[in-house]
DNA sequence: TTAAAGTCAATAGA
DNA sequence: TCTATTGACTTTAA
């Protein structure tokens, strides 16, 4: 009950004054919003702005974007949950009416935002979205005409459908279809969503602190073994090396925060990190078990061990294949080797490791691969890792800490390149915030500093592997 | 073709 | 009911 004196009404106003100023874009927002919003979701293919902000009839929101001085995306964000919070808005709403995104999409948004610099034209549409709906002085009025809105309309449908519901389910599943009506075509193609027991995400976990990059073959061992598609071991590598760069973004925004914090106070603070060299570095690395393991002791220092380990060349231990060792342990189902999954064993599947891999190695990530058996040890740091893999573990987690994370902006900043333009569109975004929460996760940064130290020289592996130059950025 | 980025949408939890 | 998570899909680059 209680408003928070701060945000939403504060937040408002700071907004207003800026809104005025410079862009008209803006104001035109405001007005054409609430009426358009009234067709509701749309689905807003692409090109154009379908929700809100179409109201200016002058600027589309990609014109916007691309003309955008570098937000802070993570003050935005922060913004903008305390706002719908404070007013009971949902995600879904805001997403569907203001951003043009599903829930989901909104949530990961507003807890993960990736900085500005790192974001395409894209992406950065929806921080756009939300800098401009932040502006706008009547966004929560107009949201919560929206969500009134939509309670009528499903009250309305709902009466009027009930009974129709019903005797549907008596009709029953499943037939529809096959007969061919199309009543709802979509329903019947779904294909049941996979789940991952724990145990098969903890073998992925150690496969990729291994090797990032699996292999193909790789990827068809792991497959195999766990008994998931390749395609599912597949999108299980892409999406947990952006969601883990993601983390990582985090971490630096966070630790950045941190580290400047003492003058915490600017209305308008950029945010210091990001100008420095961290823009690439960080993140794209990043293997790390960054988000991974929670468990508190044994990974970690593991990791950090490994990366050690690789770099000098450490004592590691036995170093088996990827594959091999992520599943140990893992394959829950079906047996847990002892040790000796080098082998086959059922079906003789699990050999894995030893692919020998003969054939050079093609494509980038293999280089790795291939030489692990052999004494090749380049792959000291296969070896190392893996070993730091099997113990570690697994529990993902950081997630709280990033939850609370509570200030700072961060993401962006660089204002360094300054021109002019750039600096009359900022204020039209203007952005502001400052507060701080700091928790120093000083162990978890370095962890992913490991992390990140290991991809390093994973990459440089590979770009040794083809010899071609590479441009580093650490 | 592969990887990354961006999303969707199912679903698990609170 | 709302938010968070996450496998899969789509688009875009290289």
């Amino acid at each position: 009950a209680p408003e928070s004196p701060m945000s939403s009404s504060e937040s408002v106003k700071s907004l207003t004054e800026l809104v005025q100023q410079p862009c008209p874009a803006i104001d035109t927002s405001k007005d054409g919003k609430s009426q358009e919003s009234s067709e509701p979701p749309v689905s807003e293919s692409q090109s154009t702005t379908p929700l809100p902000l179409s109201g200016h009839s002058a600027l589309s929101i990609q014109e916007l974007v691309a003309m955008s001085p570098e937000l802070d995306t993570y003050g935005i964000t922060k913004r903008v949950k305390e706002v719908l919070t404070d007013n009971n808005l949902g995600q879904r709403l805001f997403g569907e009416t203001i951003l043009g995104l599903t829930q989901g999409s909104v949530s990961d948004l507003l807890a993960r935002p990736k900085p500005w610099h790192k974001l395409s034209l894209k992406g950065r549409e929806p921080f756009v979205r939300m800098q401009l709906w932040l502006n706008d002085p009547n966004n929560v009025e107009k949201l919560m005409d929206m969500k009134r809105m939509e309670k009528k309309a499903y009250m309305k449908r709902r009466h009027s459908s009930v009974s129709d519901s019903q005797s549907c389910e008596s009709s029953s599943a499943g037939i529809d279809y096959s007969q061919g009506a199309s009543p709802q075509p979509q329903h019947q193609l779904k294909k049941p969503r996979v789940v991952l027991a724990p145990e098969e995400k903890e073998a992925l976990k150690r496969a990729y602190q291994q090797k990032p990059y699996p292999s193909p073959k790789t990827i068809e061992e792991l497959a195999t073994q766990l008994n998931l598609k390749t395609s599912t071991v597949i999108n299980w590598f892409h999406n947990y090396r952006s969601r883990i760069r993601r983390e990582l973004f985090i971490e630096e925004i966070q630790a950045g925060s941190q580290s400047q914090a003492g003058s915490s106070d600017s209305p308008s603070a950029r945010s210091g990190r990001a100008a420095h060299s961290s823009e690439g570095d960080s993140c794209d690395g990043v293997d790390a078990e960054g988000p991974p393991d929670g468990k508190p002791s044994g990974p970690e220092a593991d990791e950090l061990g490994s990366a050690a380990a690789k770099s000098q060349g450490g004592p590691g231990e036995p170093a088996l294949e990827a594959g091999e060792e992520a599943l140990r342990g893992a394959r829950p189902s079906e047996r847990a080797e002892p040790e000796g999954l080098e082998d086959t064993d059922d079906e003789g599947r699990l050999r894995a490791p030893r692919q020998s891999s003969p054939p050079a190695p093609q494509r980038p990530g293999d280089a790795l691969e291939t030489l692990p058996n052999s004494a090749t040890e380049g792959d000291a740091s296969t070896s190392a890792a893996s070993t730091s893999v099997l113990t570690g573990e697994s529990s993902y987690k950081s997630k709280e800490s990033s939850e609370k994370i509570s200030s700072v902006p961060s993401t962006s900043s660089t204002p360094a390149a300054g021109s002019q333009k750039a600096n009359s569109l900022q204020s039209l975004f203007g952005f502001s915030e400052a507060a701080s929460s700091r928790n120093t996760r000083d162990s978890s940064l370095r962890k992913k500093k490991a992390a990140n130290l290991n991809n390093i020289i994973h990459r440089l592996e590979k770009a040794a592997s083809r010899e071609e130059a590479v441009e580093w950025e650490f």
